[in-house]
RNA sequence: GGGCGAUUAACUCAGCGGUAGAGUGCUACCUUCACACGGUAGAAGUCAGAGGUUCGAGUCCUCUAUCGCCCACCA
C-alpha cells in the first residue's frame, strides 16, 4: 500500500464534504453545553423564508455566522446557534399560488408572461378551493421548502444546533404571537381603524409602507375645469384624473389671493355633476400646478388629511381590485387605467381639459409583485409605534445595540424618530390569523386564542373570526425571544437571551431589525441583541444585482458542488468586507479552490513523509506532539533550543493569530481571512515547509531527537486550527489524518490558538528576513543571468560579519532555496558584475558571459529608483517642523531609511562605474 | 426633495495620516520526487478632478464630475 495512492495529488472536496457534514450532524456536535462556568455566546438565525431554496447572500450570512460561531467555540465558549425558517406569509403565498396555477396551465412559454398568468389562475383556484384546503397546500410546500434549506445548510457546514429548530408557525411559536398580540391589544398599542393605507389590487391585499417601492415613472399633469355652481370655473392640476370620481372638494391655501373670493363658493364636479365645496387649507402649495388641489379623501393620505380637518365625505370609487365602484357612476366596473381614459376623454369632449403637461412622478409599487399599489381607506388593524420607538431608540443612542457598521447607526435613528403606525392586517391566508372575534349583537372585540364559545359582554353566540392574518414581520418580530420559549420562563431563555449577535442584511434593518429591537425591549425588558452586523451584498461580477430574470444568479448548489464548500465560503470571507457589496464570480472561487488544494498537497507532503518515517521514529514523533486531548494540540516546545526557522514560525504564528482574532472581533472578515490565506501559502508553504524539507526528507534513526517532525506537525495543525472556522470541512479532514487526531472527535471542539503562543520574536524574524533576502537575491540574479535552470556557485560579500556568520550557519539551506552549488563569504565589497544590494554584494559564479548591458539597465533603473526615494527623505529631513513634530518613532525610522538608500545608491553608481 | 456609498495596476477589490497592496490576468523561465488548482522571476498605478488642513494625505475637510443605493404624502 503506498500512501500516495492513499492521499490524491488533486484535492476532491466532494469525495469529504457530504461525510462530514452528515457526521457534524449526527454527532449533535453543534448543541450548546450550557456550562455555566464558560462564558456563552448565542445568536439565533435569521430565519430564511420557507419560499424556495437558499441563495448565494444566505450563503454569505451563514458563512460569516458559521465562522464567529466556529471561533467562539474554539474559544472554549459555551455557543449556541438556533436555526429555523420563518413562514413568509405573503411570499409563500404567492409561491403557492403559481405552483397551482403552474399545475393548471402547464404549457405556457415565455417565463414573465407565463408567471403572470400562473399567478393570477392560481390566486381563482385558491379561492375556488377555499381557505382550508389552500393552507394544506402550503404547509406541503413548507415541509419541501424547509427541508431543502435544512439540507443546504448541513451542506455548507453550519454548526447550527439542529435540536432547537424552530419555524415562526411552530404550536409554541404562535402562542408566542398571540399573547404579544393580546397584551398589545389590552394596552391600546394594537387598534383596528379606517385609514388611507397601501393596497396592492394584484395581491388584494393592504401592504405596509415598507412594503412599497417608490419609483420614478414619465407621466403626463392634466389640468381640469371644475365650474362653480353660479359662473366662471376654478382648474385644478391632477396626475390622476380619474380619481376625480371621488373628490369631495377643491382646496386652496387661505393665503392665496388669487382664490380669496373662491373659499366656501360650490363646484360642480364635472362628469358626475356632483356639488363639492372649495375649503381653504394650509397643506396646499400655492406655487404647485395652479394652486387648486383637487381632494379625493378614500385614495390619497394628503387628501384624506384634508378631508379630516374639513369633515369631508370619504368617497371610495376603487374595489380591490382597482376596479370603479358603483360612486363612480358610469364609470362603474371599469379597472383604473381604462377609467382615466374614457375620462380623459369625456373631460376633452366637454372642453374641461385646460392643458396637459409631461411630468416626471415617482410611482408607489408593490415590491412583491411591481403592481402600482394603490392608497385606498379600508378597515385594517394597526400598530402603534412610537411609544415602542422610543426605548429601542434609546438602546442605541446609548450603545447597548452596537450596530456595526457605523453608518447604519445614523440610518436606525433616522428611521425610527419619525416612525409611523404599522398596518399588521394582511388580507391573506397564510399566516397567524388575528386573534379577534367580534360579537355581531354587541360588537364586542374578543381576544381568544381559540374560537370562544359566546361573546363575553352579552352571552350571544354570533361571532364573527378576523379572516385576515398578521404580517410575517410581526412574528418573526418575536424571533430572539419566542424561539428560546417565550412566554414560557425557560432555562433556555434565562440563559441564551439577550442575545450576543444578531448578522442580517440591510435589505431588512426596518423591516425586522428595528422591530425586534422594539419588542424585544418591550417583553423581555431587554435587547434582543448586544450587537448588530449588517452584511454587504452578493453582487456579479460585473456589480449587478443578482435576478433570476438577469440569469446572473450563483446557485450556491451548484458552486458548492463545483468547487467545494470550503472553496465558496472562502471566496466569501475573503470578499467581505464591512460596508462593501462583493462582486462574485466563479473565477474568484476557483483561486480559492486553489488555495484548498494547496493546503491538501502541503498535508498529503507532510504526510507522506511521515509514514515513510519506520514504526519507531514516527511513534516518537506522535508522543512529542502529545495525545492530550482536553488542551488540545500540543503547546508551543519548551526545553529545546529552536533553530531559526522554527522560532520565525512560531513568532509569525503568534502575529497573525493575534491579528486574526482582532480581526474576526470586528467582523472584517476579509482581513482574517487574508491573514491566514497568506501565512499559510506564503510563508509556511514557501518558506517553512521548503526550508525543513530536507530534515523531515531523511530517515529518522533511533538517536534522533525528532524535534523537528514534532515543531512541523505543531505548526501544520495550528495553521488547521486557525484555518478551521473558515474551510472546516478540508481542515477537519486532514486534521483527523494527523497522529493522535484519528480518534478524536472533531477539531472543531478543539482550542483556536496554539498553548503558549504569545511572544513574538523579533530577532528571529529579522535574521530570517535577511536569509529570504539573500535567497531572494541569488533567485534574481539567476534569472538575470538566464541561469534558471543552472546549479551555480555564488560568492556573498558583506561588511557585516554577523550577517556573514548567520550566512554560514545557514548555507545549506540557502543553498537549496536558492538553487545554488556551493556559496562562499567574502568580508567587504565585490568587483565589476556583483548583484547589490544594501546589505550584500552577490556574485554568482560561472562560465556564462554576463550580459553587461542587461545588468547595466537594472543598476540604471535602480540608480533612478534609489535617487527618487532618497531625495524624497532627504527632504523630508530637511525639513525643520518635520523633526519638530513627527512622532520620535517616525523621524527615527526616516534616518534609518535616508542611511540604507544612501549605503545603497553609493554601491549601485559604484557598480555602474565599474560597469563604465 | 433629503441621506448614504463608490471612484486605487488590464479586471475585481483591500488599504483610510508616515516608503502604493492582493487575487485574477499578462510576460519569461521551470514538468526538480507535496501541489501546473504548482514554482521562480518580472512588467504594470500623477490612488476621478480642483482646492484646503497637516511636518507629512489614496488616507482628514470642502467643492466638482461620473456611477450606484436608500428614504420621502407635494396634487
Amino acid at each position: 500500500m503506498s500512501v500516495q495512492t492513499e492521499i490524491p495529488k488533486v484535492y476532491s472536496p466532494e469525495s469529504i464534504e457530504p461525510y462530514w457534514a452528515r457526521v457534524w450532524v449526527e454527532q449533535k456536535l453543534y448543541r450548546p453545553s450550557g456550562d455555566p462556568t464558560r462564558p456563552r455566546f448565542s445568536l439565533v438565525i435569521p430565519p430564511p423564508n420557507v419560499t424556495g431554496s437558499l441563495h448565494i447572500g444566505h450563503m454569505l450570512e451563514h458563512t460569516e455566522i458559521d465562522i464567529l460561531m466556529r471561533w467562539h467555540r474554539m474559544r472554549g465558549e459555551d455557543v449556541l446557534w438556533l436555526p429555523g425558517t420563518d413562514h413568509a406569509s405573503i411570499a409563500t403565498q404567492m409561491i403557492v399560488e403559481q405552483e397551482i396555477g403552474r399545475e393548471a396551465l402547464p404549457e405556457l412559454e415565455g417565463r414573465s408572461a407565463a408567471l403572470a398568468a400562473w399567478r393570477r389562475e392560481g390566486q381563482r383556484r385558491r379561492l375556488e378551493m377555499g381557505r382550508e384546503k389552500f393552507l394544506e397546500r402550503c404547509w406541503q410546500w413548507k415541509e419541501q421548502s424547509g427541508g431543502r434549506i435544512r439540507q443546504q445548510m448541513e451542506r455548507l457546514g453550519a454548526s447550527v444546533d439542529w435540536t432547537r429548530e424552530r419555524f415562526t408557525m411552530d404550536p409554541e411559536y404562535s402562542r408566542a404571537v398571540f399573547e404579544v398580540f393580546a397584551r398589545l391589544y389590552k394596552e391600546g398599542l394594537i387598534y383596528r381603524g379606517t385609514y388611507i393605507v397601501n393596497w396592492c389590487p394584484r395581491c388584494r391585499t393592504a401592504v405596509s409602507d415598507l412594503e412599497v417601492g417608490h419609483e420614478e415613472r414619465a407621466g403626463k399633469l392634466w389640468y381640469i375645469r371644475y365650474p362653480f355652481e353660479d359662473g366662471g370655473y376654478i382648474t385644478v392640476a391632477t396626475t390622476r384624473p380619474e380619481t376625480m370620481l371621488g373628490d369631495t372638494a377643491v382646496a386652496v391655501n387661505p393665503s392665496d389671493e388669487r382664490y380669496r373670493g373662491a373659499v366656501g363658493r360650490r363646484l360642480v364636479l364635472p362628469l358626475l355633476k356632483r356639488v363639492i365645496p372649495v375649503i381653504a387649507d394650509e397643506f396646499v402649495d400655492p406655487n404647485f400646478g395652479t394652486g387648486a388641489v383637487k381632494v379625493t379623501p378614500a385614495h390619497d393620505p394628503n387628501d384624506y388629511g384634508i378631508a379630516q380637518r374639513h369633515n369631508l365625505t370619504k368617497l371610495r370609487v376603487l374595489d380591490e381590485e382597482a376596479r370603479v365602484t358603483e360612486n363612480g357612476g358610469p364609470y362603474k366596473g371599469m379597472d383604473r387605467y381604462k377609467a382615466r381614459e374614457q375620462v380623459l376623454d369625456d373631460l376633452r369632449a366637454g372642453g374641461l381639459l385646460e392643458k396637459e403637461e409631461e411630468y416626471a412622478l415617482s410611482i408607489g409599487v408593490c415590491s412583491r409583485c411591481k403592481t402600482v399599489v394603490e392608497p385606498i381607506l379600508s378597515e385594517q388593524w394597526f400598530m402603534r409605534m412610537q411609544p415602542l420607538a422610543e426605548p429601542a431608540i434609546r438602546a442605541v443612542e446609548e450603545g447597548h445595540i452596537r450596530i456595526v457598521p457605523e453608518n447604519y447607526r445614523k440610518i436606525y435613528l433616522d428611521w425610527m424618530y419619525s416612525i409611523h403606525d404599522w398596518c399588521i392586517s394582511r388580507q391573506l391566508w397564510w399566516g397567524h390569523r388575528i386573534p379577534v372575534w367580534t360579537c355581531g349583537q354587541c360588537g364586542e372585540v374578543i381576544i381568544s386564542e381559540g374560537p370562544p364559545g359566546s361573546c363575553s359582554k352579552c352571552a350571544a353566540d354570533d361571532l364573527r373570526p378576523e379572516t385576515d392574518v398578521l404580517d410575517t414581520w410581526f412574528s418573526s418580530a418575536l424571533w430572539p425571544f419566542a424561539t428560546l420559549g417565550w412566554p414560557a420562563d425557560t432555562d433556555d431563555l434565562r440563559r441564551y437571551y439577550p442575545t450576543d449577535l444578531m448578522i442580517m442584511g440591510f435589505d431588512i434593518l426596518f423591516f425586522w431589525g428595528a422591530r425586534m429591537i422594539m419588542m424585544g425591549l418591550k417583553f423581555m425588558n431587554e435587547v434582543p441583541f448586544r450587537e448588530l452586523y449588517i452584511h454587504a451584498l452578493v453582487r456579479d461580477a460585473e456589480r449587478q444585482k443578482m435576478s433570476k430574470t438577469k440569469g446572473n444568479v450563483i446557485d450556491p448548489l451548484e458552486v458548492t458542488e463545483k468547487y467545494g464548500t470550503d472553496a465558496v465560503r472562502f471566496a466569501l470571507a475573503i470578499s467581505a468586507a464591512p460596508g462593501t457589496d462583493i462582486a462574485f464570480s466563479n473565477e474568484k472561487i476557483e483561486s480559492y479552490r486553489a488555495f484548498a488544494n494547496k493546503i491538501w498537497n502541503a498535508g498529503r507532503f507532510i504526510l507522506m513523509n511521515l509514514h515513510k518515517l519506520d514504526e519507531d521514529a514516527r511513534s516518537r514523533v506522535a508522543s512529542l506532539v502529545g495525545v492530550d486531548s482536553e488542551s488540545g494540540f500540543g503547546s508551543l516546545p519548551t526545553g529545546q533550543t529552536l533553530e531559526l526557522a522554527n522560532r520565525w514560525v512560531f513568532s509569525r504564528l503568534a502575529t497573525i493569530t493575534g491579528e486574526i482574532e482582532r480581526a474576526l472581533a470586528d467582523y472584517r472578515f476579509h482581513e482574517a481571512a487574508y491573514k491566514i490565506y497568506h501565512f499559510f501559502w506564503h510563508e509556511f508553504c514557501d518558506w517553512y515547509l521548503e526550508w525543513v524539507k530536507p530534515e523531515i526528507a531523511r530517515p529518522l534513526g533511533p538517536e534522533d531527537s525528532c524535534n523537528a517532525w514534532a515543531n512541523l506537525l505543531r505548526v501544520f495543525e495550528a495553521s488547521l486550527h486557525l484555518l478551521h472556522p473558515f474551510m472546516p470541512f478540508i481542515t477537519e479532514e486532514l486534521w483527523h489524518r494527523l497522529p493522535n487526531r484519528v480518534q478524536e472527535i472533531s477539531i472543531s471542539l478543539r482550542p483556536f490558538a496554539l498553548a503558549g503562543l504569545q511572544a513574538t520574536d523579533p530577532e528571529a524574524e529579522k535574521d530570517f528576513a535577511s536569509i529570504q533576502s539573500l535567497v531572494v537575491a541569488a533567485r534574481n540574479a539567476k534569472a538575470e543571468a538566464g541561469l534558471q535552470k543552472e546549479k551555480v556557485g555564488a560568492r556573498v560579500a558583506s561588511e557585516d560579519a554577523a550577517l556573514l556568520q548567520l550566512v554560514s550557519i545557514h548555507k545549506e539551506t540557502v543553498l537549496l532555496l536558492a538553487g545554488l552549488e556551493s556559496l562562499e563569504t567574502v568580508s567587504g565589497r565585490i568587483g565589476t558584475g556583483a548583484y547589490v544590494t544594501s546589505v550584500f554584494d552577490l556574485q554568482l559564479v560561472h562560465e556564462k558571459q554576463v550580459d553587461l548591458e542587461a545588468e547595466r539597465l537594472r543598476l540604471a533603473k535602480e540608480r533612478a529608483r534609489l535617487e527618487e526615494a532618497l531625495e524624497r527623505v532627504r527632504k523630508q529631513l530637511e525639513n525643520r517642523n518635520f523633526l519638530a513634530r513627527a512622532p520620535q518613532d517616525v523621524v527615527r525610522a526616516a534616518e534609518e531609511r535616508r542611511t540604507e538608500l544612501e549605503v545603497q545608491f553609493q554601491k549601485v553608481v559604484e557598480s555602474l562605474e565599474r560597469l563604465g
